[in-house]
RNA sequence: GGGGGAAUACCCAAGUGGCCAAAGGGGGCAGACUGUAAAUCUGUUGUCACCGACUUCGGUGGUUCAAAUCCACCUUCCCCCA
């Protein structure tokens, strides 16, 4: 099956210093070099950017939410309209997540069962049933080029005994997900790696998992709020026992420094919301650490948002009418700030690759947070 | 000229004897944000020597154990009639 697999990992660097791994993810709708970053466009969009800009700002493949465009406009109408890549035309990769990080996040909504998951819709709070099943059918008709098994993100402070049963029907998941995926030409099945923060049990499950042989491997449920060091030894845990002819896909991570300890341990594909939401919410991620330009402090300040970057809105905009924006409301001050966002992160990711080639990636995070904390007061 | 109404914190606006340093909005200030129910949410917003004290509800004086609330006069604004 992997060999017909419509995306590939191909492995072209390992970093001779911190064993991070450069290559070049193969997908029908382009090549991406890993590790990479992934805007989230849940509803379809990168919120507030349009699909050539973000193209522009060198990404090459998106994600998107099973559980939103199954709840609106439906997947039936995607399908429709030719399927997600020309429904928001963008012409490169899209990832799909399952609905599985729903699971968390509306867990004041839905009920979980062996079935699947119900969900009280967010937007009118009727009822709908998301199975395995369902959730490879929604992500066919979307058409997208990486889809998610439907899993269960639990919360990392569940007891153990939770968390075990949780990973284990996660499994069970996975394999109706595989019998309904019919090894299909077009699109990739990742199956997602659980386990809370129990070293045991993410390796049962990440041994589990790569017995169903797939495209590619995620490690999910990490980022949720627990402690840096306990995520990063679940990574330890977890890349080893994962095949290296796979990419391996940290979900729902995003900030500077997760980035980096991530690739450092394997890891090659990210997304995360971070960029976009804090973005939009007056925050922007610069060489210097977090800025926070909504403040009073940013009110006469006529420099860049960061005086390191190349971006659209550092070359044009200062922070203080950036704040301006921000403060009377002004769509541009959001787009701005989101732009500047992905393309910090987008850029070091570029760094990053280029810091694994040189077998320097060690070097180049200590410069990195040297950087950070040298602004900090 | 006559009659009626209103003045509350940065703004709007509740409150008509003690539970009022004073509801609620807005604005301001700050914090949070990590597979997006998020252009959102949370905190804070009289002064200070701040688990306590002090000064406030147009102004002045009064009634009362107690006043943003009651009384008198004054000031300003709005409406109606001439």
């Amino acid at each position: 099956m992997t060999t017909d697999s419509p995306v590939k990992y191909e492995l072209l660097h390992v970093c001779k210093q911190s064993g991070a791994r450069r290559g070049i993810l193969h997908t029908p709708h382009g090549d991406i070099e890993t590790p990479v970053f992934m805007p989230v466009g849940t509803q379809a969009t990168v919120k507030a950017m349009t699909p050539e800009e973000v193209s522009s700002l060198g990404a090459g493949i998106v994600l998107a939410n099973t559980y939103h465009l199954w709840m609106r406009p439906g997947h039936d109408l995607v399908r429709e309209a030719g399927g997600l890549h020309k429904f928001m035309n963008w012409p490169h990769a899209i990832l799909t997540d399952s609905g599985g990080f729903q699971v968390f996040s509306l867990s004041g909504a839905r009920k979980i069962k062996e079935e699947g998951v119900s969900f009280n819709s967010h937007i009118d709070g009727s009822l709908h049933e998301l199975t395995p099943e369902l959730a490879i059918d929604i992500q066919t008709a979307l058409g997208s080029d990486i889809i998610m098994q439907l899993d269960e993100c639990a919360d990392w402070r569940a007891d153990r005994g939770y968390i075990k049963a949780s990973a284990e029907r996660t499994l069970r998941w996975l394999e109706r997900c595989v019998k309904q995926h019919k090894n299909d030409a077009k699109q990739a099945l990742f199956g997602i790696v659980q386990g809370g923060v129990y070293e045991d049990l993410r390796k049962m499950s990440a041994e589990q998992t790569i017995t169903f042989d797939l495209p590619g491997y995620a490690i999910g449920g990490l980022s949720v709020g627990e402690p840096a060091d306990i995520m990063y030894k679940m990574l330890e845990v977890v890349t080893p026992i994962l095949p290296a002819d796979k990419p391996r896909y940290l979900m729902g991570v995003g900030s500077p420094d997760y980035l980096i300890e991530g690739v450092i341990r394997g890891i090659d594909m990210f997304d995360c919301v971070l960029p976009t939401r804090l973005g939009r919410n007056g925050t922007v991620i610069t060489s210097q650490g977090q800025l926070t330009v909504r403040n009073a402090s940013y009110a006469g300040d006529f420099t860049p948002l960061d005086p390191n970057c190349s971006c659209y809105a550092c070359q044009n905009y200062t922070r203080a009418y950036i704040r301006h924006l921000i403060k009377a409301n002004e769509i541009l001050g959001l787009r701005l700030t989101t732009w500047h966002n992905l393309h910090f992160l987008l850029n070091l990711m570029s760094e990053i690759r280029e810091a694994i080639s040189r077998d320097e990636l060690l070097d180049f995070r200590d410069h990195f947070f040297s950087q950070t904390a040298a602004h900090k007061e």
